[in-house]
DNA sequence: CTCTGTGAAGGGATTCACAGCG
DNA sequence: CGCTGTGAATCCCTTCACAGAG
């Protein structure tokens, strides 16, 4: 892994929200934002929100801050959003469904475009707009569908497989709500959301040690 | 935030993971783990696993590594689940009906006791097993239950409030699955589960730099 | 030998502090 | 005076490297 020139993982989180804060206030009368305005609203520090901004290459103007517009096109350019962005979703459960739902209501940013399923019931049917297809024919869909982003919300036996089999269609970005470890090349970046790990963390350092929190800065 | 004697978030991560894997293991004939056993399993290095053992204060035996049944207890001892963990959920959309479903199979160490809406139509229904209040009873419902942890599954517009809530009602250890950026006191350890974020993140690692993985250790 | 335990070095991200500009 | 931009210091975590034990 070498992260060559890439901005820290939690710059990049900071950055979405810097986006979707200013995305809310485009239409609005400011014109300018501070530094310190994004910091407040997001509960950190002005000195975070100037690197950020920095590390993007934007340059904002001493005494009136950064002009909103300018920097909201700087941060879309930046994730290069011109076009939805394909999803597929692995397992039609809960957290499958949840997903789909969620994302019918905004197919602007991330477009849900097929999802799969081992259980015959389940294969060929719709779900909120989105057809669910055997896990089989996943290459097929993928060339039609070409998809960029793989959601795994299966147990997690069927995980490393499918992992593989997306990294073949020439996905390189997972999602992983199962519980496996995945093993993929070095060029996919997968990102584990384990709700029992989730859980362990906050109860950790919420409630056996009172005196810390990492949600203020 | 003072992090005294806490150990690192990354650390609390890695140590859930290291139960997962020895839980699964104490039943097998095997009684010893290596530190790169470990590691291979969870996709880290041996350093990384002698260092988080190191930091919980288990001491390992040169040449045979640990003792699995007795890293376990250490472990759960450190994790401090004698008993389950009292979980309540906010929102009884997608994501919240998920969470009660994955757990009502899973009832050892998190114990989802309530759930509350603000849809009439919602309150005083039973979904597996998990009864869904009004929000307005959370304090009464808190008193007779004590949960330890409450999850945000909202839509973003209710999330300050319930967190507030839920703090006054004593929970300092806050899942938040919307968009709202909470306020909380500084015991309060919020953790932020925010969906466009993460695939946002996935998508510029994965996909606009293919030289990059996080996966890999 | 092959393991663990750990001080020390290294690398990354955050914070400080201040120059420079309007 | 605000504010931003940014080198430098700091802090935290990871990695290295090796002593020590069996």
């Amino acid at each position: 892994m070498k992260r060559n020139k890439l901005l820290p993982v939690k710059s990049i989180e900071r950055l979405c929200l810097y986006r979707r804060v200013l995305h809310s206030k485009a239409s609005g009368k400011k014109k300018f934002i501070f530094s310190h305005e994004l910091a407040s609203i997001l509960n950190t520090t002005s000195s975070v929100v100037r690197r950020d901004i920095m590390n993007i290459g934007y340059i904002g103007t001493p005494k009136s801050g950064y002009r909103i517009d300018e920097l909201l096109r700087c941060l879309n350019d930046f994730f290069n959003t011109s076009t939805a962005v394909n999803v597929v979703i692995f397992g039609l459960g809960n957290i499958g469904k949840a997903l789909i739902s969620y994302f019918s209501m905004r197919p602007q940013q991330f477009n849900i475009v097929a999802c799969f399923d081992s259980a015959p019931i389940k294969v060929g049917s719709t779900f909120e707009g989105c057809r669910c297809y055997s896990i089989k024919d996943f290459s097929k869909v993928a060339e039609q569908k070409v998809p960029q982003i793989g959601i795994i919300s299966t147990p997690a036996s069927a995980a490393q497989e499918i992992a593989e089999t997306m990294e073949s269609s020439g996905i390189h970005s997972i999602l992983n709500f199962s519980t496996a470890t995945l093993r993929t090349n070095e060029e996919t970046f997968v990102e584990n959301v384990d709700i029992n790990v989730l859980l362990e963390k906050i109860y950790y350092f919420g409630t056996l040690n009172k005196e810390v929190s990492a949600n203020c800065f």
